[in-house]
RNA sequence: GGAGAGGUGACCGAGUGGUUCAUGGUGCCGCUCUCGAAAAGCGGUCUCGCCUUUGGUGAGCGUGGGUUCGAAUCCCACCCUCUCCGCCA
């Protein structure tokens, strides 16, 4: 969420940077409600001041004079109208607020979309193969350990069971990204909640409005977690956290919840996209004054993650017209995956600035005589499952069918190569 | 799911209709004292909004309504926590 003071006082370089992101609502309506607003508050303000004053009187009378408590009756009368009108504006406001993006950072590329992305750097080249590199869902069909038939039988399109080898491989991913995290970043693990209020959802950003890319359970009214991000952003929702404190570095293993009912017909064949996946995330408080070091801290840690396990990727900025809803700057990080020839985006690192932090009420205070301030929040992912998994297997394949097993997951996974049973 | 108890500021904890602009304590900040520290004493210390900003004013005591000239306090609904019972990986 934006300050209102800031849209108020900045209306053309807002629009302009709504204009940049090709983002086109409007704040006219924000302006207009503002000032409404502000009205109204004064009016009530006005009437409630007499209000106190007169009530405080009639509480050291003697004597309570009805004619001026049926004055006072009006006037709350009044009060409550103006109430009512000012709240009803108030909640249409706030939703506009809700619905509009972060402004992005000065030093991101204008663009219109993907394709103006500048790459930043690779690393490690496209591995030459003597023979055909064969995509992943081939390989995980002739190892037997991707069973995308009974994925189907047991949940319906876009799931699949990972089994033996192949879920010793995520599992083992896994437990390498957290330990490289905790032991060599200076993460804390978390093992938050997968399901979680609206509230949560809110102060994220994915609602109010990208709840169709998210699974609901109306009846108890929980939300299942899109990305562990969710439940990160929320630790510290309504709290003033000393300056001490900072930096916090959370990363958490969940499993991923989303829709994806967009892109019918694309991205159905392997494990790339699903309604269901695993991901190890990265989430840092800071201040305001280091969120940008911050970032590249954080986009390091995930890039270490690629580099210990030897496995070729790029890394990208975002422009304009490609960064996310609550993103001041971004990094993709894609890795390269030789069978079914595409970069895959396995981790994207955001700084969101306060714009989840004034959305989630999380702040500190710079030192005890200080007013409290919004926290700027990170996240990315370190990394996302599925994807690397993809690109391992096909990075790691030999001309028989077989996988080599990266060195830094041998200990995890007590075996050299990943063979037919 | 059933029964009971309870939700007050960073923390503890008073407060059952109007000197409560939320008592008191802890912590924190400043000052005094001291070679310095501790102790002690004095003063200060919640958050957010609006305005014509050395200041003024409003709101907030779990949440939302209601009663009243006036609500932390009374009424209604809901949420959460704790204890016991039931169920259970």
């Amino acid at each position: 969420m934006l300050d209102i003071k800031l849209i108020r006082d900045n209306p053309d370089m807002v629009r302009q940077a709504f204009k940049n992101r090709g983002e086109t609502i409007s704040i006219d309506e924000i302006l207009k409600l503002d000032e409404k607003h502000r009205e109204l508050i004064h009016e009530m303000e006005s009437l409630r001041a007499r209000r106190n004053e007169v009530s405080k009187e009639i509480g050291k009378m003697k004597e309570k004079p009805p004619e001026l408590m049926a004055d006072m009756r009006k006037i709350g009368d009044q009060i409550s109208a103006l109430e009512a009108e000012s709240n009803n504006i108030e909640s249409a406001l706030k939703d506009l607020l809700l619905r509009i993006p972060n402004i992005p950072h000065a030093d991101v590329p204008v663009g219109k979309d993907s394709s103006d992305n500048p790459t930043i750097r690779t690393w490690g080249g496209k591995k030459q193969f003597s023979f055909k590199a064969l995509p992943h869902w081939e390989l995980g069909e002739r190892l037997n350990i991707i069973d995308f038939e009974r994925g189907v039988k047991l949940s319906g399109t876009r799931f699949y069971v990972l089994k033996g080898m192949g879920a010793l491989l995520q599992r083992a991913l896994i437990m390498f990204m957290l330990d490289l995290h905790i032991r060599e970043h200076g993460y804390t693990e978390i093992y938050p909640p997968f399901m979680v209020k609206r509230e949560c959802l809110v102060g994220s950003s994915n609602l109010p409005k990208f709840a169709d890319n998210l699974y609901h359970d109306a009846e108890e009214d929980y939300w299942f977690v899109p990305t562990a991000e969710v439940p990160l952003t929320n630790m510290h929702r309504d709290e003033i956290l000393s300056a001490e404190q900072l930096p916090i570095y959370y990363v958490a293993h969940t499993a991923c919840f989303r829709r994806e009912k967009m892109a019918a017909g694309k991205d159905t064949r392997g494990i790339k996209r699903g309604h269901q996946f695993d991901k190890v995330e990265l989430y840092k408080f800071t201040t305001a004054e280091t969120s940008m070091q911050e970032l590249e801290s954080l986009l390091a840690a995930a890039e270490d993650v690629c580099r210990k396990l030897e496995l070729p990727y790029r890394v990208i900025q975002l422009c304009t017209g490609d960064i996310g809803f609550a993103s001041v700057k971004s990094y993709d990080i894609e890795m390269w995956a030789p069978g079914c020839e595409e970069w895959l985006e396995v981790s994207s690192c955001s700084n969101c600035w306060d714009f989840q932090a004034r959305r989630a009420n999380i702040r500190y205070r710079p030192d005890s005589k200080s007013k409290p301030q919004y926290v700027h929040t990170l996240n990315g992912s370190g990394l996302a499952l599925p994807r690397v998994v993809i690109a391992l297997m096909e990075n790691y394949q030999r001309e028989d069918g077989s996988i080599a097993v990266p060195d830094v997951l041998k200990p995890y996974m007590r075996a050299d190569m990943i063979t037919k049973p």
